[in-house]
DNA sequence: ATTCTCACA
DNA sequence: TGTGAGGA
């Protein structure tokens, strides 16, 4: 785990931007018993990303939507090999490369399919 | 030496 | 968003 010291140099923003963002709710940090912040890789790679996000001419309030939906999305992914197929729920654009129709039913069928999440509105 | 929260000439 | 104060 990091310091934030290590996440300024690591990410390129400041202190004072990454409590901002911990504060408006697009990452949420551990903290030590002296109630200092820590970081994983995997924050830092969120921090990136907000950063990314960030620079698109978008507000912390998109960005924070954008990040939740990522979230889910990763949630959803019982079988890590099929990681790129989004099956009843989103798209199923990029199509697994697999042979033939019969072997993907069966792979479909294999795996565990799970409700997308409520929505507000349709 | 670092980080934390809060507040603003 | 920056920066300095005052404490941990």
């Amino acid at each position: 785990m990091y310091s934030i010291g290590i996440a300024q140099q690591k990410t390129g923003l400041s202190a004072r931007q990454i409590r901002y963002y911990e504060k408006m709710g697009l990452i949420q940090l551990k903290r030590t018993s002296g109630n200092q912040r820590r970081f994983s890789d995997e924050d830092i790679k969120l921090l990136l990303r907000i950063k990314e996000l960030l620079s698109q001419n978008l507000d912390v309030k998109s960005v924070k939507e954008i990040i939740s939906n990522e979230k889910e999305t990763k949630t959803l992914s019982p079988i890590p090999e099929l990681e790129k197929i989004k099956v009843f729920g989103t798209n199923l654009t990029s199509l697994y490369p697999v042979s033939d129709r019969a072997e993907l039913v069966s792979l479909l069928n294999s795996m565990e399919i799970k409700e997308k999440p409520k929505e507000q509105d349709e």
